[in-house]
DNA sequence: AACGATACGGAACGACGTTCCGGTTGTCGA
DNA sequence: TCGACAACCGGAACGTCGTTCCGTATCGTT
């Protein structure tokens, strides 16, 4: 991967920025299930067009969070290099990724598997996130610091559940939930 | 409440007891998101009539678990009653509404707020379980099992995010990470 | 300039939730 | 028993959504 293969005309390249622009826009008003037409009106093409760059609607939420998701892969690592413990870097890794899927509209409500259609999405964000988040659950499971009988899909599935309706829900807290899962984690004494 | 006010017609209700029937069964197969007509035709009514006794479709939802929302919350002062300590009534109670929301299709899913819609199904669950669940909790703290500065209802949409797409993911186990959180519980050392 | 490949727009389709209304059927008083 | 009226029914119809399809316009090249 690299090269964007033959070179596209320019029409093409004009209408995906356009889409991935008002998909953007839309999404932070209206939240990541905002219907394909206003997304299209506003970027002022054809509702045909936006299929033609993004076969499925999946593709274009992955496409449009692609640069956060990515961001927030590499700093796992970092974390880890620069916490006093794989277990506080773990925790802050985590924190972040909730701020990630608080923060967009429904973003965490389509993560889950079962709607059909948003499993290349869900496998998007898990393949490239899970590998992370494994490396910090093994590296404080190594310190003793967290048990050692999770995995990293089951807990990373588990913190985007419980980021599910936390926009628009004043009494519902979801990164302090978090945070009691994740001291859930501890061994036990 | 008790009495049905003025007595509706024979075919009224004989269609209200099909309905229910058919609900049960078909979101059996298909989940609490089957479609409409599907309701209707195994009841052998017309779509019509399924909005006339349950104006929208949390109605009929509500309606179909009734029963089984009402035994999970009257086990509760049972178990604090037969619990060695309020903390195993608790961790108890959670396991059977974890066990009641996985196995419905779908359920849990509908059980977050941000659907419009499914308000009155949120508040109906939630109103009948919070107070179940604020009085183990509330226990539990008094005796010092737990931390004291969650929410019951924080807890309940917690529990019911973890339980979302449980049913169809063999790597995802909404019952151990249940188990987690109510482990995050306990108070910190 | 002219041609072929490429991409566009929006009408069209099927599925869905929900509403509406002409016809039917239970119920009750005479 | 019977008629009349309110209650109730079925399913066609409407609006919205995601997605597909195809006639047309545009781009890049010769």
């Amino acid at each position: 991967m690299g090269g964007q293969s033959p070179r596209r005309r320019a029409d093409a390249r004009r209408n995906e920025k356009a889409l991935l622009d008002a998909a953007a826009e839309v999404f932070v008003g209206a939240g990541v299930n905002a219907p394909v037409r206003d997304i299209a009106t506003r970027a002022g093409v054809g509702t045909g067009t936006i299929y033609r760059h993004f076969p499925t609607r999946a593709d274009l939420i992955i496409a449009v969070y692609r640069h956060q998701v990515e961001a927030c892969a590499e700093a796992g690592p970092a974390l880890l290099a620069s916490s006093d413990t794989p277990y506080a870097a773990l925790a802050h890794w985590i924190d972040r990724f909730v701020d990630f899927l608080v923060t967009k509209h429904g973003l965490a409500a389509v993560l889950r598997s079962d709607d059909a259609g948003f499993d290349a999405l869900h496998a998007s964000f898990l393949d490239r996130l899970v590998p992370v988040c494994a490396r910090l659950l093994d590296a404080a499971a190594a310190a003793g610091e967290v048990r050692s009988d999770l995995e990293a899909y089951e807990l990373m599935r588990a913190v985007g559940n419980l980021c599910i309706g936390a926009e628009d829900d004043p009494r519902y807290d979801a990164r302090r939930l978090v945070g009691l899962l994740v001291a859930g984690l501890r061994p036990s004494p």
